[in-house]
DNA sequence: TACAATATTTAGATTAGCCTAAATATTAAT
DNA sequence: ATTAATATTTAGGCTAATCTAAATATTGTA
């Protein structure tokens, strides 16, 4: 098993490489993870001869199969986690991260699975980042909350992030379906809550609540 | 702050010192914690430097006031996590242990306080051991959970387990209160409900489910 | 009380993860 | 294309937590 270090560089590489798929540098990671760069390149060769990362003598890592795999299940921990913080315990925003930091080590699939369960599958984390299924598979991330969304633009129903019974029916009375194209006629500044146009014409109001669950592409 | 080894040795040595309020040996850390005796030793030797235990040479521990008070938060964590998962995530009894010893060594107050809350402050967790509150007091441990009371015996109503509304509400329609002496008459073997004989004579069922969270003293 | 059995400590090594300083490799600019 | 600036690696050391083997202390029993 992984130590926590590793965990967390094979995290920080996932994440520069995401950006633009080259190599990611020692220094790029002596940064993220303040530590000095001499450390990185022993890191690099400890995780190397673990065939979690291919690395290249003075070009860098790039992660295996095996390591995005791992990089995967860590990101999904951590977000459902901060799902978990936001949505059961009343963390705001701003307090949810570094506790999640430390909970998405916690190694128990059990408890993974659970704790999915028991927050309705969610595909999306508090700050709108797609969560990995158990899978490791990622809802495409260029979806956006509908509360992102701009007045006056057009678009349709990707996905919803709270799959329970009790938001599924409220959508099905307002006649909203997954696929639909809408458009924003309005946002209300007071309150966030959404003036939306339908394919039959007819407009309706969500809350702002109800805009956090429904993600939309353009 | 303390390294995650350091707070299991302080955890080990409060439950044994527990025990019978001797000094705890080096021998019997070194079997609980599955390490070899000069490692305890090493160990003992740098929780006495940051006081958190006394530690006289060839005579073993003993947790000092600041020793003591990081084993109970240490607990604390422990029992609320273990509650959480068996009421929250529906895990069983014997699943729970692993994992809350894994969570029981986060770092976060707010993240304490904020699960105390969503659980609605317990006393004791699943096990029916006692959770220390924020100050480190625990409730009076000789206390038991009502579905281990004895049949034909008699018992006084110590505390409930359960703060929420709803049961006390239930307690109160069945004329059940803090305090009251009750008997035990007869505990169906079926499904564990007990019939109760109340201080007015009236006799009572309560399931099993309303039990478990009713504690008890002889 | 003496000594054998058991427990504890000391001494010396190891590993992961970090450091600094010096050597080497890569990249960018003239 | 050369050189200066920047990035990377190597070499050597440190600390926490572990180990084994040997030395010492404590305890229990004849």
């Amino acid at each position: 098993m992984l130590t926590l270090t590793e965990e967390n560089y094979i995290k920080a590489i996932y994440h520069l490489q995401a950006e633009d798929g080259n190599a990611v540098s020692t220094k790029s990671i002596s940064e993220s993870q303040s530590v000095n760069a001499a450390s990185v390149t022993d890191m690099f060769k400890r995780l190397s001869e673990q065939k979690l990362v291919a690395y290249e003598k003075s070009r860098g890592v790039k992660l295996t199969d095996k390591g995005r795999k791992i990089a995967l299940k860590i990101i999904r921990k951590h977000r459902l986690w901060e799902t978990f913080l936001v949505e059961k315990l009343k963390f705001t925003w701003d307090e949810v991260h570094d506790v999640a930091e430390q909970l998405e080590h916690v190694h128990s699939d059990l408890l993974i699975e659970k704790l999915d369960e028991l927050l309705n599958y969610p595909k999306f984390d508090p700050h709108g980042d797609p969560i990995p299924d158990a899978d490791g598979k990622l809802t495409d991330s260029k979806a956006i909350s509908l509360t992102e969304a701009k007045s006056g633009e057009s678009y349709k129903i990707f996905t919803v992030n709270d799959d329970s019974p009790a938001f599924l029916k409220y959508l099905n009375k307002v006649g909203l379906t997954l696929g639909d194209a809408i458009k924003i006629k309005d946002v209300e500044e007071f309150d966030g809550s959404m003036i939306v146009l339908l394919p039959d014409k007819r407009e309706i109001i969500l809350s702002k609540q109800a805009a956090l669950q429904l993600y939309v592409k353009p």
